[in-house]
DNA sequence: AATGAATGAGCGTTCATTCAT
DNA sequence: TATGAATGAACGCTCATTCAT
């Protein structure tokens, strides 16, 4: 909860603590978790090496205390639906994505999901909320009884994985994908 | 030294050399890469460290060489489509995914993806060609006119996102994705 | 961090890293550069072998190391030369060799110079010093006009290597050779 | 013995057992014994990796077999002495150093001689050889009753050091030293 | 709170050597 | 005689972790 507004990028400002979080932020982000040494972190972060295990007493918990601190999945937020334009309703929903990550945590969360356990939780909740969201946004902006409450819930969980691959997609091969045409699509599909 | 059909699965059988490739496919799918030790592959393949890197100079081999010998991304395939069935033809596409690769094979592939070239770059062709039949699927399955281009190439793409990411997606929280049901919302919109 | 005076021999005294310097410089003088492991200077040393690594990151630093700081070729140090004595001038050149080195960090210097760069430039200027020394103290021992530079060249060379190469000499085959007799002999031939 | 007249460089014919010694000689002299891994060998010689066991069954006989037949030390060789001029019986003989070795081999012999007795016994029986032949010459070409036998002992001895190192010397330092200005100069010394 | 020396387990890799064929 | 798979000991090096100060 440390971090204020915006994201700070490679800035080494702030107490010891902070400034570990951060290195390893950018770290784990560009080389993963296993592969980056303490001691890297601690170099980036200009604080002796004994330092990083004073305030994390394993380097398990560096990682921990990132996707604790700097990952929120915020639940519960009001959805903002406009009845009748369902495409438009998640296209506002894409924009307020209910993670407040940096990009680089982002990465973190994907990467490491599958070999530590606080991670993938944390990564299982936020795609709960997504589709949850998602679903109750196209509720309200499908006239009723439009929708069955199994096509919803596809729609809601393709709409929800495009959103959270589709970084890692243009990461790994180029191919950008544009959320609005998408819910654009899923709308159409459901009308 | 290609695989055969089918999977085989944590039986180590056959010669020294895909023993290791065995141990390797299951040790990086579970544990990850950098994760892996070479010993404890030599323990699984039940060979002695030092024949590992006799095979494979380097770890690094290992991976690309499964990467290279146990994933074979199939391009120019027939697809095979239907008109005025776009829905079974996407769902059709769907089970024939142009990747020959196991489960396993398949999660190393995403989970290596950003830090290794050689793998990233296999990703990327599965994906492009994915999509790519997809497109071509639709065009042929749906009346013509009805799409134009850059409509098929957000349902391909979407479609394609949907295909690659549902298994990470099933494994990282336990929320399953239904292709067909994808298919035919995907169809319906494109209708 | 530089040895005081005199040399200590296999007295394991001092902190980590001079005990370490201390077991190199014994153990590479007997063995051997390449077949001297780095386990076998830290057990020497008394200490873990992850220590030889903290202070030295690669084994070939500490070779390094040794030579910089254990062998220390002095330049522009005063000749005595005693004008009418040519062979006692060479004598005492040789009593005083403007190398500060134990016989160990000697034997290191001639026998890794032709695979360690480093080594040979050192070995080098120690070379090149030594003979313009002995030139230097020549022409002032000597009555003016006896000796052409050609020939003051070859008496210093001769003597340089008579000086360098007698350790190893003696080493390898038990002949001893005597700088003193050397030098009247080499004197007797200027005059 | 078996080389013919005249050094083969790099030149790769012969049986497989010559190749296999041609190519170690090439190896130790650049890179020293230790440092040469058998299967650097096999691969230079073009022969596959068991075959330098076969021949050889361990590596240090490699190198004692290169010492063995190719290094010759040829003694009680007659030795051509001008009575009157002691420097040219010097010149002459350096020009016929008592040794058959190829440069490549005079680099291992005084490379690996410190760590493998064999080694140091052929360049201990070198050294005396030339010792003893220099101090013979100098006997025959000096006139009778100048020079007493220590006298003349360390003239031979001085020069066979000159002669054996110089061609250390010009590698490690590039400075060459003139084998004939320095029988002069001795020659000098002892008329 | 801060530090860097110390530790040791274990990693990737090398390599001499063996051996079945 | 010829071969390359197999073996295992040891090597250089890394690194999480501890600890005295």
């Amino acid at each position: 909860m440390r971090r204020p507004e915006g994201y700070r990028h490679a800035v080494r400002i702030g107490d010891a603590r902070t400034r570990i979080l951060d290195a390893a932020e950018e770290l784990f982000a560009t080389s993963g978790y296993e592969a980056t040494p303490a001691s890297m972190i601690a170099k980036l972060a200009n604080v002796p090496k004994g330092l990083v295990f004073h305030y994390f007493p394993r380097k398990i918990d560096v990682l921990v205390t990132l996707v604790d601190e700097r990952t929120l999945v915020e639940e519960d937020r009001d959805v903002e639906a406009v009845p009748g334009d369902p495409a438009g309703t998640l296209s506002r929903l894409a924009r307020r994505l209910p993670l407040r990550a940096s990009p680089a945590m982002r990465r973190i969360l994907f990467r490491e999901a599958d070999t530590h356990v606080s991670v993938r939780e944390r990564l299982s909740r936020l795609n709960g909320e997504l589709i949850r969201r998602a679903r109750f946004a196209l509720e309200l902006a499908l006239p009723t009884a439009r929708g069955d409450a199994a096509r919803l819930e596809v729609a809601a969980a393709t709409f929800a994985a495009v959103l959270l691959y589709q970084e890692t997609l243009t990461q790994l091969t180029g191919h950008r994908i544009d959320p609005d045409a998408v819910a654009e699509l899923i709308a159409g599909g459901l009308l």
